[in-house]
RNA sequence: GCUCCCAUCGUCUAGAGGCCCAGGACAUGGCCCUCUCAAGGCCGUAACACCGGUUCGAAUCCGGUUGGGAGCGCCA
């Protein structure tokens, strides 16, 4: 047996969960998912300064709509402070770190030079080796992490790769403030070792400060977890991810219309891919995917594909699921609707011309209320006199249909068109404008079914009034 | 500047030395279907960044160049 998996999405609250957070949350929670390990939800929040309790709201919501359920946690690391504390003392005692008392004006003449002289700006170990300022200095002291000062770190990430870095390039960083906060690099390891993390999988802007992280864990006698660093995601411009596209909330998502599914369907094909495979059910996601496959460039988001996978999502999903986004996105719009088969029956209708729950919505709402205001160009255009006769013939021999269903309907309208002579466009148009004021949508007589008989025929008698 | 990472159609990707004068998908162009809009079907345009090397043979391995990205905080 293999032993056991678990894995941890650790956001800070400094902001939205955004779609670079949630593609990391993804894989995460897809690979504890696949081999039947656990997930964690882990809320970095040292930055006393930055962390804002509306961003864990967020988040926690973000998660809850994309069903990224956790299986331990949230944990915050607020709430750890007496067990970092405890760890920093025991390491202080071990000389595995040590108190610095340099200041913030020595450390900026410090890298000053250092850049001058073309080096890469890092802290010296001046405090290490007794060189510093010392306890004399009556300044709190920050606590260092006492890196290894010789030899190479290889991080063997699933990735890339091993990758090797040489400790000399690698300072002493801060792991407490000298308010005695404690820092995220250090966080992170005294949790991860805490809390079994197994695989830590996040953004490959972390592996630079992954060999320290190893380093740490290996001064704590831990063994260090796999590390699976994932390439970044780009904006559809290729450049960094920005406000304009991507870069928002991920409940705008919601907003925009999208499914949960389909998102995570699009997101979990940046950077990963299973054959030709592009519809992934969500049980088809976590059969199939696995760190190792995951690629090594940073990918471009693309809208369209995105809004193409939302519409085949919508298509081949049970309506009965669909249900539920429905009506929250016609809710949006002030519409209220309980009836089950009416939503279902709107969903059948209008998902293969809809590529967005908003834009579902929005095409549905003349089939809500009594009337319907026709549109002026579309009326001109098809309530022609020739159209209206058609509408007149066409109300007297609706009204007599008894069996007020589709193939019924059809029946109705094709009988006019052979009759006349005409084409199904000429009796359907006039039609469609008088039922729903426009020129577009779903096929006439499922149309006229959802609309119910008696509203459908108080409609086309209100257009040949009108 | 230093360290690290990355590099196949416009975009997401397949490809783990011969199956590739490079396959799929989105987008795009054309045709078909058609009561509108769609959806769908068929056909097409379109890529191995560059230069060396290894090899009988390289998109695949190695080196370099170029281009992009990340990190270098008492931020996370």
């Amino acid at each position: 047996m293999s032993s056991s998996v678990i894995t941890r999405f650790a956001p800070s609250p400094t902001g939205m969960l955004h779609i670079g957070g949630v593609r990391t949350a993804l894989f995460s929670w897809l690979y504890a998912r696949r081999m039947g390990g656990q997930f964690i939800l882990r809320v970095e929040d040292t930055d006393l300064e930055r962390s804002k309790p509306e961003h864990v709201g967020v988040i926690l919501e973000g998660m809850k709509w994309l069903g990224l359920g956790h299986d331990l946690g949230p944990y915050y690391q607020t709430q750890r402070f007496d067990r970092y504390k405890e760890v920093i003392a025991d390491m202080v005692k071990a000389k595995t770190a040590y108190h610095c008392y340099c200041s913030k004006e020595e450390l900026d003449v410090m890298r000053g030079a250092q850049q001058l002289a073309k080096e890469k700006p890092r802290y010296d170990g001046r405090c290490r080796h007794g060189k510093g300022p010392g306890p004399q200095s009556g300044r709190p002291p920050v606590v260092r992490f006492a890196n290894p000062e010789d030899g190479a770190t290889v991080v063997e990430d699933v990735v890339h790769g091993p990758v090797t870095f040489q400790n000399k390039e690698l300072d002493d960083l801060i792991i407490a403030r000298s308010d005695g906060t404690p820092t995220y690099n250090f966080c992170v390891v005294v949790d991860d070792a805490d809390m079994g993390v197994s695989h830590v999988i996040r953004g490959d802007d972390h592996l630079n400060n992954t060999p320290r992280q190893q380093n740490m864990l290996v001064a704590l006698g831990k063994q260090p977890p796999v590390y699976a660093h994932v390439p970044m995601i780009l904006g559809p411009d290729g450049a960094k991810l920005s406000k304009r596209h991507g870069a928002v909330s991920v409940l705008q998502y919601q907003e925009d219309g999208y499914l949960p599914d389909a998102l995570l369907n699009y997101l979990v094909r940046l950077g990963w891919s299973h054959g030709d495979q592009e519809f992934f059910t969500r049980a088809e996601m976590i059969a199939a995917f696995d760190v190792r496959d995951i690629n090594k460039s940073a990918s471009a988001m693309n809208m369209e594909k995105l809004l193409w996978l939302n519409q085949q999502h919508l298509v081949r999903t049970d309506p009965k699921e669909i249900v539920p986004h429905l009506q929250w996105q016609l809710a949006r719009l002030g519409i209220h609707s309980d009836d089950q088969a009416l939503l279902e029956g709107i969903i059948v209708a209008q998902r293969e011309r809809a590529k967005t729950l908003k834009e579902m919505a929005e095409n549905s709402r003349f089939l809500f209320g009594e009337h319907v205001t026709l549109d002026a160009k579309a009326a001109e255009k098809h309530l022609t006199a020739d159209g209206r006769a058609v509408l007149s013939e066409l109300r007297t021999r609706l009204a007599a249909l008894e069996d007020w269903q589709a193939p019924a309907i059809h029946a109705v309208l094709e009988g006019l068109a052979t009759e006349k002579s005409l084409g199904l466009g000429k009796i359907a148009q006039p039609l469609r404008v008088a039922v729903s004021g426009g020129t577009v949508s779903p096929p006439i007589d499922a149309t006229l079914v959802l609309l119910t008989k008696k509203r459908a025929l108080d409609r086309i008698e209100r257009a040949l009034i009108g």
